[in-house]
DNA sequence: AGCCAGGACAAGT
DNA sequence: ACTTGTCATGGC
């Protein structure tokens, strides 16, 4: 049964630099599956898309004209040349290896909600857990989409709620975390539109604001869900890297990109088994 | 069985 | 400003 206005469809878009199994297995994302047939489903903006990519062609399948326009065009972000990109990060020779280790890793363009609860959630966590904590968090307090998914629960929806409701998630002492996160972003005190237009580090305070959020949290929620690629985010893996690699610090030419190169060296040093860590 | 996970908080120097 | 113990759960 067609319920939109306009019936669903496979759209073809000629992209370079762009491997699924790297786009939605970096870490950087928590509700994309690889399906038996060997396309990838996910949902994002409430809506649910599947996904394959072949010899410079993305097939993104399920959707509509105007959804790609609107939403899926800026969410893997197709404007950017990623080309051009990888090109200036691999002036550094470690980049350039983790490039060349995984070279068809995007940063998508997640919603800024999403994105923050999701690394609220991944605190000293595991990668598995956190994807089930936040499909519990979506099946019971996410609206029902399309073919028996769930949409990302609104910060309204989740405010209403106290801790005993979050109990069947298992997220620990987190709970109380996204508890505070949903009450001040639904009561107007942390404003997330107004963080894309804010200085790096003024929005980084205004993030802080909620418990469980800190300087990783923060800057995750500022790449992963505003589109900073400026922002660096460091976890562990990063430390290392920083220790290990960079004892004078991260090469300033390539700060403009610097959530990007994040990226690729979060995945090199977390999968590759001869990186040096 | 035990260590550790895309950290943050609170209390202590 | 920097260090340390603690937090709840389960993947490996």
């Amino acid at each position: 049964m067609v319920t939109d206005q306009t019936y669903k469809q496979t759209m073809l878009i000629p992209v370079g630099d762009f491997d699924p199994d790297s786009v939605f297995n970096c870490g950087q994302c928590f509700r994309w599956n690889l399906q038996p047939d060997g396309s990838w489903k996910g949902i994002a903006y409430n809506r649910v898309l599947s996904v394959r990519y072949r010899e410079g062609i993305l097939a993104l399948a399920g959707t509509t004209p105007e959804d790609f326009e609107e939403i899926w065009s800026d969410y893997f972000d197709l404007k950017t040349d990623y080309g051009k990109i990888k090109q200036r990060l691999c002036s550094d020779p470690l980049i350039a290896r983790s490039i060349r280790y995984a070279p068809g890793i995007r940063i998508l363009r997640q919603e800024t909600w999403e994105a923050m609860c999701s690394f609220i959630i991944s605190q000293n966590n595991n990668i598995p857990r956190i994807r089930g904590i936040i499909l519990r968090l979506c099946e019971l307090f996410g609206d029902r989409l399309d073919g028996g998914e769930y949409a990302f629960p609104s910060a309204a929806r989740l405010s209403m709620l106290d801790e005993n409701d979050l109990e069947p998630l298992r997220s620990g002492f987190r709970a109380r975390y996204i508890l505070d996160a949903a009450r001040k972003v639904a009561s107007g005190e942390v404003r997330l539109a107004a963080l894309r237009d804010m200085p790096l580090p003024q929005a980084r305070e205004e993030l802080q604001k909620i418990k469980g959020v800190g300087p990783k949290v923060a800057d995750c929620t500022l790449l992963f869900g505003c589109g900073r690629m400026d922002c660096f985010p460091v976890d562990v893996w990063i430390r290392k890297v920083l220790e290990r690699f960079y004892p004078n610090g991260f090469p300033e030419e390539l700060a403009e990109y610097g959530g990007i190169a994040q990226q690729y060296l979060f995945h090199y040093a977390r999968c590759c088994p001869e990186c040096g860590l």
